[in-house]
DNA sequence: GCCTATGCCCGAATAAAATTCGGCAACAGG
DNA sequence: CCTGTTGCCGAATTTTATTCGGGCATAGGC
């Protein structure tokens, strides 16, 4: 019996769903891939078929693993065109009428942001006279004050939330920064 | 006999592959929901679970479906934090430092653009400690000259590539503006 | 220290799904 | 009119997901 330590194992809490070592790298290869089956992905984890079975259904309970996709190649399906919106408007946050425009399938992305901008909108269109309608019908919001669009010429990456987290990120800036007490 | 012909290839290797709107229907369905199963999906189509099978097999081989994956909550994975880097570079493209940064799991996106900025980098954090991590890894490389940061307050619309094409979007724009010949 | 409740895991059985297969019909080209 | 091709179907077949009963270890009450 190959019994693994358990010390995988968190404090009992009562509040925060656990989430361990073994859930982020269960994670981690179904981003990647969630059309494995369990038998092999079993085998890699290192767990029984039944007990990662049983650790996947608890993840899509919790809402860790919100749903699972078909990741589709926007050329292939006619729209070639990506580009990001940023929209300047008058008041706050999200209105009807921008709810209504981030409906439509060609807009991927829509996310209220600090700085110079409101909102930082993802769109992916057939062709630029497109495009153009999607300003049209931003323009025609009385809200909107102003646009400044970016039209992506290559895509270096683009994935979906990765379960990964580079541990060091932070520590290597904190060295003197952090005011000594 | 499945022969290859020389002169059904296209610049590309790929001979232009069918995409109809049963495929488009497809499609869409396996974007909101990859785990359904073919019985149920064949039955919303239309078509027998065999027959659908094939199609979305042949999907897959003309890479219109690129691949199948989990999304993840970022939040309950430990990464709440959201951010745009607009990136300002001396000289052209993606170099190899930022094709490095690009690999880390807290990066999701990185697009070269038109605009003022040459590139755009969407990427998710544990805290503001490690965006701050992020952005001394970037002006560590001697090619980037200015970011500007935008973070995301709220995500009123985040999803993958999505099949549908608003057809009129183009058309309500082009009255009035295409000149007659 | 002992006892029990709990959480996590396993192997095997069962249910459900994916995948394959042979054949039929529509269609285009010769 | 024939013929190769394509797309589809229903039924077998194989693979996979899912359930079930029980074992082991830990934590906490007593």
């Amino acid at each position: 019996m190959k019994q693994e330590k358990t010390d995988n194992l968190q404090p009992g809490g009562v509040s925060a769903p656990r989430f361990d070592a073994i859930d982020r790298k269960i994670s981690a290869a179904l981003v990647k891939d969630a059309g494995r089956s369990f038998a092999s992905l079993s085998e890699e984890i290192g767990l029984s078929a039944a007990a990662l079975h049983e650790r996947v259904k608890r993840l899509r309970a919790n809402g860790v693993i919100r749903r699972t996709q078909a990741a589709l190649d926007g050329a292939k399906i006619g729209k070639p065109l990506l580009a990001y919106i940023h929209v300047t408007t008058a008041g706050w946050g999200i209105t009807p009428g921008l709810m209504k425009i981030a409906q439509l399938p060609e807009v991927e992305e829509v996310q209220t942001v600090t700085g110079d901008i409101s909102v930082i909108m993802k769109v992916r269109v057939s062709h630029s006279l497109a495009l153009q309608g999607l300003l049209a019908r931003l323009y025609k919001l009385k809200e909107v004050r102003a646009t400044s669009s970016h039209v992506v010429l290559s895509t270096h990456q683009e994935r979906p939330v990765q379960a990964e987290i580079t541990e060091d990120l932070g520590s290597e800036v904190a060295v003197g920064i952090i005011p000594e007490v």
